[in-house]
DNA sequence: CTCACACCCTGAAGCTACTATAGAGTCAAG
DNA sequence: CTTGACTCTATAGTAGCTTCAGGGTGTGAG
């Protein structure tokens, strides 16, 4: 099949295809006479594996990390294992820091209650104002 | 004060000030006969306004805007408001996603018990054969 | 046969918010 | 007069794409 459909079928655009292809996530497939990618299932098969793993948020790291694995098929899954649970706790402290940040922006979004002029605004003089402590290092990827 | 001593002042380094500078988001400020940048109190007043801005993870487009609210003292600030609701509603949507995603990372996880070869990984199956809906828009600049 | 049109190709640039690097200049203290 | 901390500009790199420019391919209609 072309890229066209490809991409249709795994729900990226070509353009998607075609990056993951250079990345190396997704390896070269033949060409037809008029030089067109021709792929077959084992190719489609990889790139719904790397499009699940993005829609779970993974890096192309992760992801790397992952295939090569999948291509050493009797080697352990320990680093499968490992990846996953780390991965857990890069959600669940982004989880922590957006709702620490939605509990910041709804006392800031109480300093005004209807529209008045900006020089008298509570969010202005709360932005400006405000004393945000240094923020921590990040722990996960997850912007 | 010197560039050094406002960044340390404002918690962020000499190259985001300067980058800040580049983006329209902090004015010019005068130069010493030496060609270094010379910042007074409204500069830090103003940089100060930013980093807070980035802490509750605003973008540089919606602090420009609520700067050029600042800028027009005498103007309302409705869209300031309108501004911190659709912020807050992205936060919202972000922890929706993510607590969506660590229930799916979590059931994934059960999949595989202890280590074993990789071809026979239920979480790597699980890769495999996982049907993503396909990603909804998405309503937030959040990671 | 020729034309339009949908699809494909490559390579490079753009996006966000910085961070890092190279190579050079400024300035105060010893 | 030299050392060292600081500053300057310009450029490239980060992640994961998206968009664009400028072309080539293949198919159905007239």
């Amino acid at each position: 099949m072309k890229i066209g459909e490809l991409g249709q079928i795994a729900q990226c655009t070509v353009e998607t295809v075609r990056y993951y292809e250079k990345e190396g996530l997704l390896p070269q497939p033949e060409r037809t006479s008029g030089n067109f990618r021709s792929y077959g299932p084992q190719h489609l098969e990889r790139l719904r594996f790397i499009r699940n793993c993005r829609a779970l948020d993974m890096t192309h790291g992760e992801i790397r990390t992952l295939l090569e694995v999948m291509d050493a098929p009797a080697a352990g899954c320990g680093r499968v294992n490992a990846l996953l649970d780390e991965h857990i706790g890069h959600v669940d402290a982004r989880i922590a820091e957006l709702m620490q940040l939605k509990l910041q922006l709804g006392e800031l979004r109480h300093q005004c209650k209807a529209e008045q002029p900006a020089a008298a605004c509570g969010i202005l003089q709360g932005l400006v104002s405000m004393e945000s402590e240094a923020r921590q290092e990040r722990h996960t990827h997850l912007g």
